[in-house]
DNA sequence: GTCTATACGCTGATAGAC
DNA sequence: GTCTATCAGCGTATAGAC
């Protein structure tokens, strides 16, 4: 569920403003470059009641980063349901990254873009958590049935999803103006077809 | 030309052991977890010689920096004196980037890994400096010529090469085992055949 | 639970001898 | 140019009142 998305305003819970404040700090000037001070002072909230709920700066980042993969974990639980076949489901999947990197640019951000392993040495790696485990299923599953090409696993997603995370993040980085389910179709098609003159 | 790759004895002249020292350290703990004292012991220097040669750590980032975009760019420009059509070309500049993964892994995590903007805010973004204007125009010159699909050059370019940087992440992070020139063939048959089935 | 004030370590940076 | 010793500031974390 989005729920760093309802607790911008104020009045909200106190954990809420504060995962809200560091998710955006964190997001704008770099994790390391944000002090506990800065998001106590965005949060309006006092720096014991920091402590009080997160235990430090490193737990607030391991909450936000939980918070993600759930977040991400239910995206593709909600694509398995909804669409069948590997290639759909990969395609909804790409369509729904590009419309979160519009609609809720900070938790794309901070997923694509913190070096996690920097400050967190002891979470395991993004891509072993169970949304893109079930993710790598799809392809699997798509090769099995003969939806995808035959090939090493790691090759084919790579290739499957590079383009869009590409994508992402130049989006991010303010190199591309256009939201980016502009560039979707292409996308998708140079992507299955090849790249090879049409 | 590889400069750092030749400073690695301690006999080697000052500023080029500060250099690779950086270098690894920054690589492995992430700039921030490093501080200027830690490069001054690996590299057997003192944090004098440090403020006079770079004026600081930030100082050193920038070298570091410029110094990758040069050896990227002579990457470039070597493609464009061996190779000729912009398939060929691209083709090259992914064996050499999977080639340099193996053989010189720090300057290519550094170059990948890095979030140059964090902590060198004033710095121009890699994707605008010169040897990614130069692949880009590869790619340009290429949909001219038909040999590769019309699209936007943004997105194309990131179908393009997206598979490859992702491949290349992976394996600086621990999670392919194999030398990446292992998957060269699949990879660039999928990127430019599509990833139907063939 | 929330707040303020404070302690303390680390880090980037400088001064000045050689 | 190189070194050592030292400083000042920041940033995390805690103590203790409310």
């Amino acid at each position: 569920m989005p729920y760093l998305k309802k607790c911008t305003p104020e009045n909200e819970p106190v954990d809420c403003r504060i995962l809200t404040a560091a998710l955006e700090l964190f997001v704008e000037r770099g994790y390391h470059n944000v002090s506990v001070h800065d998001v106590q002072k965005r949060a309006n909230v006092s720096i014991g009641s920091i402590y009080n709920h997160f235990g430090g700066k490193e737990g607030i980042a391991k909450a936000l980063y939980h918070h993600l993969i759930n977040e991400f974990d239910e995206l593709v639980q909600d694509v398995l349901a909804e669409a069948s076949g590997a290639r759909a489901r990969c395609n909804l999947i790409i369509q729904r990254l590009f419309e979160y990197t519009e609609t809720r640019r900070h938790i794309i951000a901070y997923m694509l873009h913190a070096k996690h392993r920097e400050f967190m040495p002891e979470e395991p790696p993004l891509c072993s958590s169970s949304p893109f485990v079930a993710l790598r299923d799809i392809v699997r599953q798509g090769m099995e049935d003969g939806e995808i090409r035959q090939g090493d696993p790691w090759v084919i997603t790579s290739v499957l999803f590079g383009g869009a995370i590409r994508l992402v993040q130049l989006r991010l980085d303010g190199v591309i103006d256009a939201p980016l389910m502009t560039h979707y179709e292409e996308l998708v098609e140079a992507t299955w077809q090849g790249l090879g003159s049409a």
